[in-house]
DNA sequence: CTGAAAGCGCTAACAG
DNA sequence: CTGTTAGCGCTTTCAG
């Protein structure tokens, strides 16, 4: 039983005239007379008319749809961007579909497929701790359907893109765990392909040498994005001879896992360990003790990125020049380091 | 400069075969010629063609997509949720769409209209705090698109329905609270409209009549569902004369303002006040001291919207007898009570 | 002010 | 095994 929705045909037919005609007087077209329009829009409300989006986007080879790829939504730091990516994009008149890609290059590869067959005017995405190839975004640019890459980028893809001072944030994190007296600091990195991962790791390095601190390869362990990657990271961590004396988290997840981890294992924070990461999650200053961290400014970055894509999407010219917007980080410094 | 995507018609001109050939190729039609399925295959993927799914959904009258809105993904409830519905309408082929309502009635209406343009095949809801009007959902029951609510129902509109023991586990709440010694118990509820408040305030009336404590109007807070709600319910109730020993609150963002705000001004949990509330989010054993939840099955909630819509959409016969699921809860007592 | 006709991309019935 | 044709619902010239 399909099929019931009332179309512009029969609203036509239903008062002998053409189809045109009806189209026209629902767009409010100025030809229009006041009198037909009228008995158009009162047929169309008694029927309860609703155009059939789908054969417009057709007709206009567009959408007024964005598509947006994330890893997750069960932290804080993706419900916020979404929620600037959502009120930028409203205003402007534009709808999102919300895809989850759940960290897994699979998921995110048939997201953008899907999203591609519905014609989207353009994608915001943040990739999948996973991916490492890039053809389905490629395609997506070759189908002339801009990107914006937001956190986590790819590199290369010559587009626009919104990340914050990853290096920057890292080193000042691990800069501020140095000051506190910690001494064997351990980093609970990302997949190494990831540029994120890539600056964190570079921040972490360069605020151990700038103190003289030795570099340690047993303290570096390079882990998924997901709070369970923060757990078994501990554990390892927590095995060795020589235990570390803190830990940098590299994102909010990985965070939560390993202080889980710890206080599971019995240690005392920050006496015994201190634990500092990425993210900006307001849970973190409810646990036990306050997670320090570094905060993101994730409701900004989803603005920006959606500002960005709009921008893309409106620009008439052949040719766009991708722009790379960073942000700022901060320190907000609790009680676990 | 938009269209640049290449059709079918391209392909065929290319080969010098009809358009019809070209699409019965890319289905694998068993009519074709491997000969010439080779060929449009080859170049298929060499112009790397995407089909347009526009075009297919407008041809058949409906799209593979399921609508979900939910009012919110920033506390744990809804995101499990949704990887229920996720995981159980991919199997089946579907995709979907996720919108929030932010809690807002409005939003809701434009994202019902949204997806209604767009003939999702099937919607799965939770409704917003602000709700107290169905048409939207009833246009979209006349368009015979099928719609089932899960958590927070529309009692006015025949359709499935996934709903947890709203009354017992609130009753359940209550009762622990009663035998732990406190004697003031306060109950911040939700929206007078929504029945989930209505049961879960029946639970709380149903458990103090138990054991002969007085019901005080004054302890009873209809608010919203919003943190926010919790946290100004939480600051009238400490400006009582009296104020209470312990907070039943009615959701998990409740909950969360209202342990803010007590530690904020300084009670002490659980020995000045106990706090219990719906919920399951994991970050409730994390807090300090960990929170006191009615557990509800967030997956599964979802897992059975989604099979209950599945079964609907799928359904030959004209008339489908809506069913309701009701999950049970479960108390899950931590220190904070 | 209104209508006729064409076409967006794809599919399916029908005809070879 | 392949082509022709028509049509999904809507918009948009072009022609009255």
């Amino acid at each position: 039983m399909r099929r019931s929705q009332i179309t512009i045909k029969d609203i036509a037919r239903r008062l002998s005239v053409s189809s045109s005609t009806v189209s026209r007087a629902l767009r409010n077209h100025p030809d229009i007379s006041i009198k037909t329009k009228k008995q158009v829009l009162c047929i169309a409300s008694e029927f309860n008319y609703q155009p059939n989006g789908i054969a417009q986007s057709l007709k206009n080879m567009r959408t007024n749809t964005i598509g947006v790829i994330v890893p997750e939504i069960k932290h804080d730091f993706f419900p916020t961007a979404l929620d600037g990516i959502e009120d930028v994009t409203y205003k402007a008149g534009y709808t999102i579909i919300v895809c989850k890609s759940n960290e897994s290059y699979g998921r995110e590869v048939l997201n953008t497929r899907a999203l591609a067959s519905n014609r989207i005017a353009g994608l915001i995405v943040s990739i999948s701790q996973d991916t490492q190839n890039f053809d389905h975004f490629k395609s997506l640019i070759n189908q002339n359907i801009p990107i914006v890459f937001f956190d986590r980028a790819c590199n290369e893809i010559d587009s626009s893109k919104v990340l914050v001072d990853d290096f920057e944030g890292a080193f000042s994190a691990v800069n501020h765990l140095i000051e506190r007296g910690y001494k064997r600091i351990a980093h609970l990195a990302g997949p190494k392909h990831l540029s994120i991962s890539q600056s964190r790791l570079n921040g972490y390095l360069t605020a151990l040498n700038k103190h003289n601190l030795p570099l340690r390869d047993e303290l570096i362990i390079h882990g998924g994005l997901h709070r369970i990657d923060g757990r078994t990271g501990v554990k390892r961590l927590l095995t060795l001879e020589k235990r570390p004396d803190a830990i940098f988290a590299v994102n909010g997840p990985v965070q939560f896992g390993a202080f889980m981890q710890i206080k599971g294992e019995g240690y005392k924070i920050p006496e015994e360990i201190g634990i500092i990461g990425f993210s900006d999650d307001p849970i973190s200053s409810l646990v036990d003790p306050p997670l320090s961290t570094v905060g993101q400014p994730a409701y900004e970055m989803g603005a920006a990125a959606a500002n960005l894509l709009l921008e893309e999407i409106n620009h008439k010219e052949d040719f766009f020049e991708p722009k790379i917007q960073i942000l700022k980080t901060k320190l907000i410094i609790r009680q676990s380091s």
